[in-house]
DNA sequence: TTGTATTTTCAGAAATTTCTGAAAATTGTA
DNA sequence: TACAATTTTCAGAAATTTCTGAAAATACAA
């Protein structure tokens, strides 16, 4: 498994990304390379391709199957593990997406809820409280919006990130439909 | 300054999460003390309250300010600086928002800009490209989607993200506004 | 079974990131 | 100008994360 100096680049550059995306380096290149090789590999050639030790290929592997970024296979006639990325693009991207949701919001909307139920006990906590219910109720909504958006079909979803600007007349278009004002700005 | 186990917690958290959200420990800590803090805090009530050096402080402030999302005051007759949160809570994820938008999606779209402007020079490279131009196109249209939406205006943005599945729906409805198919599904 | 291929684990090494604190730089005052 | 208050810098220490590679575990075939 040689690499084209293209494929190197772009393996390196998600290496780079990586920690920014939720993975580490190596995680970030063995992503990277199992999405643009067609062909699935298996653990060996991972490790001779980005030049890491065969552990580090094993701890990957288990890290992105955790994040549900590759699929396993086997090829008949061979006992090796054989990846390749779990579907297409799309799908992957919406993969990524739904798990930093998970791991971005969920948390921290937990341990919100939690600080909320108790009783603020001075002018200063009452203060505090009520930022926190702030944070709180934009997280909530947050994450619920990114649910939504995860869950669209791929056609809306397209048709929704392709409106721009647009946005704004269709949610006035809405608003009129469901009998606002009927005067337009 | 004495945190209350509340604001403790809060703070805890925060510095917990802030190196998935693009920050570190104690930059996440400082972050999340001004948040819910209403008065203005100097350099040392920082230091002392989260019990970190002066001068991470000073280089977490600076990131903060990078961040835009700090905003510097004096008091009449000190000498010291003093930050608050930039803004509401919405202002302040907004900022968060964009700033990840550019961390995370600009230098890959830069990257992939430039790989793709070589001609691929065999079969398995042009399979390659193929994937590159996907995520390319996918990223760009995130890019400019996520842009749509910090520049919305907040109530907009509110009455968007409350649709929930009524996403859909919506879409469906401009799609016959605009004149398709007259028959709804 | 036994033997071989393969994967996983994990202790310690290496690399990276974060943090401290003292010294240097800056700012404002008199 | 001299001086005191404040902030910034940054070399090295500490903490954390990542990585290696050998040993252990597992899976499968004969």
């Amino acid at each position: 498994m040689k690499l084209s100096s293209q494929a190197q680049a772009f393996v390196l550059h998600f290496g780079e990304m990586g920690s920014r995306w939720g993975f580490n380096r190596t995680v970030g290149q063995m992503f990277a390379l199992l999405t643009i090789q067609s062909e699935p590999l298996n653990a060996d050639q991972l490790a001779q391709a980005l030049k890491i030790s065969r552990g580090n290929v094993s701890m990957g592997l288990k890290e992105l199957q955790a994040w549900r970024l590759v699929e396993l296979h086997h090829l008949p006639g061979d006992r090796k593990d054989y990846f390749t990325a779990a579907g297409s693009i799309w799908d992957l991207a919406r993969t990524v997406f739904e798990e930093r949701r998970k791991r971005e919001l969920d948390p921290t909307l937990t341990l919100l809820r939690q600080l909320l139920l108790n009783e603020p006990q001075d002018e200063q906590e009452t203060l505090a409280q009520q930022k926190m219910q702030e944070v709180y109720d934009l997280l909530e909504l947050l994450d619920q919006f990114a649910n939504t958006l995860s869950r669209l079909e791929q056609k809306d979803l397209l048709k929704l990130m392709k409106l721009g600007s647009g946005i704004s007349k269709l949610l006035e278009l809405k608003a009129r439909a469901k009998g606002g004002s009927t005067k337009p700005t």
